[in-house]
DNA sequence: CCCAGTTTGTTTAAGATTCAAGAAATAGTC
DNA sequence: GACTATTTCTTGAATCTTAAACAAACTGGG
């Protein structure tokens, strides 16, 4: 409950905006790479990789969400697109009849098989082949910090409306 | 060139596995928060950001669209929505019919007022107060890195269609 | 001056995302 | 079993973004 906020000092301010600026970059080349190359954006192509790397290539819908860090309902917005494309299918749960498997087809799997290398190529060159391994792994390090203090989990992790 | 591709190894998947779930929580979060407190979502608050820190709290729309990493097209949806809002006024270029100024109303600037705060500790929250001296130091020096090889100049920096 | 080429900014339509609401099934409790 | 709360997923409307096309104004030769 502090009144004065605290401001971000320059050098903080400089850190954030070389954030802000190299993220929207980032995500705006690779989904144009992506949109050229695959026919869809990132996070869709994310989508496919998710389920590629499932054992039966299927995953249920929460879980592809919760690892894809998107929405259950955007989540089914783009498999309906991806249905249409023919790159995803759906198949009831048998256990649960709520439940929905979203499954990557053979055409799906067709189209990773031949973008993939060029998105890899993309990343590469964005990102990797500009920083040393010190530079990665620190980046790394630094996202993992971030990403876990922003999982949904967080939510209440100490209960702040209690304070 | 060369045709099998140099895939990422693990340590770099990791890597960018983290890179891309912090980077869309973190986007999300902050859109979340600020389409709160502040009606609008992140993109739009920095365009605000960057009119109130321009000399007399305006920039025209090219500029703007440059320092907000966007293209003209976005900034141009993104001003008739910020102008309906009454935060941002156009104006007309005196030297050059074709050019439009973007400018921060009082209304607009009285929201960032209002509003910079909440959004400035949810940046720390969420980054700043999560990582060493050094690792946003780090972080800095890596984003800026990135940011560079991606700026539009890069295209054709080294006139890679002669090779 | 004239004209081709560029720059500036907008527009339209299609696609993507968010938000709120809701239907259906499950889980937990009495 | 019946009831309530929760979980799962979808839907529709509003908003935002993209891509392509365009008009208007500027630029630099000739």
């Amino acid at each position: 409950m502090n009144d004065e906020p605290r401001w971000l000092t320059a050098e903080e301010q400089l850190v954030w905006r070389s954030y802000i600026e190299a993220a929207t970059l980032l995500e705006d080349h690779l989904d144009r790479q992506l949109q050229r190359d695959a026919g869809m954006p990132h996070v869709y192509y994310g989508l496919l990789v998710k389920l590629a790397e499932s054992p039966r290539r299927r995953l249920r819908m929460t879980e592809l969400a919760k690892y894809a860090k998107i929405t259950r309902s955007r989540l089914s917005h783009a498999v309906a697109r991806l249905e249409k494309n023919g790159w995803v299918r759906r198949e009831d749960c048998p256990s649960d009849k709520r439940g929905q498997f979203a499954i990557l087809t053979d055409e799906g799997h067709e189209v990773l098989r031949r973008t993939a290398p060029g998105h890899v190529n993309a990343v590469r060159q964005a990102v990797f082949d500009r920083l040393t391994p010190e530079q990665q792994k620190s980046l790394g390090e630094i996202m993992r910090i971030v990403a876990e203090g922003l999982q949904p989990s967080e939510a209440g992790a100490d209960l702040p409306w209690l304070r």
